[in-house]
RNA sequence: GCCCCCAUCGUCUAGCGGCCUAGGACGCCGCCCUUUCACGGCGGUAGCACGGGUUCGAAUCCCGUUGGGGGUACCA
């Protein structure tokens, strides 16, 4: 299926045009983990030949993203490489180019249709039950009808001229396609204005940057003869390589009902992901398997090891649809897969976020981190959930305070009643550790008033935590402190 | 209209002619573990769109139907 003979160079080539999505970085994924796997080039190239739809911010945010999941690029924005500029507003003039070099080689034409006589022949065509592109009126227009088509000011377009035949070729996801070229018309590679369209560029693009693997969006599938077309045209007048790159159409990610995920999805927002605490890795993972598997029984991995598993050929061709409860719990894996160490490095940025800790995090600060991270660890399928487990340890005094309908449930007065003995008792403790804390509290709540565990630990628990819900209660205590220990169960008993 | 693609539990998937009375995961429901919440463990729920072929044998191959999607732009 792979040319053995030439080493694969697979690319990502996304317009700049509002917020990354979800979609958009499962193509990329793919591409990156098809060209990792065959030990490749990864090219990555910014299509922003819209200028009413490009923007730089979006373009700095596409950066930004590809940074976040690891998805390393080999050539492209902000690295270079040898076939640079890679961003189409950069390479303009090489579209004015080729566009003349197809012109003059006769492979392209002007076509002057005006677009109301466009229309009135593609209804036609229509009508007749025929295919309702071009028809290809204009190809071969004498000298004398350009001339007066000019004299009218009119300003033409340029089409490629698709030759006559049958367009086969074998997809890498799907198998042998065919295309019958009396259903493909000549399309347009430069507007009337001079600017050149996505169907002049990125061909265009993938033919000199020597791009060997085209993997793109199932919407694209059908543009696949035209620029098959193209590219054997390129051969002939020298641009590229000379060769024609393999295709692959990766199935769409769908969102709610039958579409395609878009902006209307909360979900596709890739921005969305790192604040709301999920990992690269994690988002990777559950991306990876929307279309793909490594294995019959396994969904977890890490992305070496999809790297050295990726078959493009395994890919499933047909629409997945985005599930964000299983891309959390595939998370909460990942979460679990690291260190504690690595953990607690990948939580502290989300302390800062959240003012617990300063951006200049004190050696106390990091400690204790290090210490509650252990806690939290198994607790949690996003980041932002250690924020909230552990807020109570990090909160300054002042700002302290009891969840309402928790104190209601748990510290009403025979609440109140168990928070004092539990005061009284910790007050003795000498040795302020996990083993004596617990061993205080049971004696007391447990053995001498007899209390159910859940009754006894509960007020404990919400009055020092200010929730009902919490990391362990005996080793949080020590974390916490006598001091505010203590404080916190005082101001429980007397409100 | 015309062209192309797709079709296994609610969802993501395994399956590439016999190993399938269809396996795994998420979700959901029980149970166990348990100081809360989780984690973990055990069990359950639920699927080959339909109709024809081919074959000793089909979820798997072929044809058709139905359904869904994409293209048919001077968007990408």
């Amino acid at each position: 299926m792979t040319d053995p003979t030439r080493p694969v160079v697979a690319r990502f080539c996304p317009s700049p045009t509002g917020n990354p999505h979800v979609g958009m970085a499962r193509t990329a994924l793919f591409s990156w983990a098809f060209a990792r796997h065959h030990g490749g080039t990864f090219v990555f190239r910014i299509e922003d030949t819209d200028t009413s739809r490009d923007n730089e911010e979006s373009y700095q945010l596409l950066v930004e993203v590809m940074r976040w999941l690891g998805l390393d690029w080999d050539e492209g924005p902000e690295v270079g490489g040898p076939n640079g500029p890679y961003r189409q507003s950069e390479r303009m003039h090489i579209y004015a180019d080729v566009a003349q070099q197809l012109l003059d080689a006769g492979f392209a034409y002007k076509a002057y249709d005006s677009a109301e006589e466009l229309e009135a022949r593609r209804n036609a065509a229509r009508a007749a039950g025929k295919p309702s592109g071009y028809d290809g009126l204009h190809r071969d227009l004498t000298p004398e009808q350009i001339e007066a088509y000019e004299a009218e000011g009119r300003q033409p377009v340029i089409r490629f001229k698709m030759p006559e035949r049958v367009y086969t070729f074998t997809d890498l996801v799907r198998g042998e396609i065919t295309f019958d070229s009396a259903n493909v018309q000549d399309y347009v590679l430069v507007r009337a204005n001079g600017q050149p369209l996505y169907t002049l560029t990125n061909p265009t693009d993938d033919a000199m940057m020597g791009i060997t693997h085209v993997l793109r969006g199932e919407d694209l599938l059908s543009s696949t003869p035209r620029q098959i077309a193209l590219y054997e045209a390129f051969a002939q007048i020298g641009v590229g390589g000379g060769f024609t790159p393999e295709f692959g159409h990766l199935p769409f990610v769908m969102g709610e009902g039958n579409r395609k995920l878009s902006k209307r999805d909360p979900e596709s927002n890739l921005l969305d992901y790192k604040p709301k605490g999920f990992l690269p890795e994690g988002l990777l993972n559950y991306m990876a398997l929307l279309g793909w598997s490594i294995a019959e029984d396994r969904d977890i991995f890490t992305i070496p090891e999809m790297v050295e598993a990726f078959e493009i050929g395994r890919v499933n061709p047909s629409p997945a649809r985005f599930d964000i409860k299983k891309c959390e719990a595939i998370n909460g894996s990942h979460v679990r897969l690291l260190s504690t160490d690595e953990l607690r490095d990948r939580l502290l940025p989300y302390f800062q976020s959240a003012g617990l800790i300063g951006e200049a995090p004190s050696d106390g600060q990091l400690r204790m981190l290090g210490a509650a991270t252990p806690l939290v660890h198994e607790r949690m399928t996003l980041l932002t959930e250690a924020v909230d487990m552990l807020r109570f340890l990090f909160i300054a005094d002042d700002d302290f305070s009891v969840d309402e309908a928790d104190r209601a449930k748990n510290l009403d007065e025979a609440g109140v009643g168990v928070a004092r003995a539990a005061h009284d008792a910790l007050a003795r403790v000498t040795s302020w550790t996990t083993e004596e804390i617990e061993g205080a509290l049971r004696g007391a709540l447990i053995e001498e008033l007899g209390l159910k565990p859940r009754l006894a630990f509960g007020p404990v628990r919400v009055a020092v935590t200010g929730s009902r819900i919490s990391p362990p209660l005996f080793e949080s205590l020590e974390l916490l402190g006598r001091d505010t220990t203590l404080a916190r169960l005082a101001s429980a008993i007397t409100p």
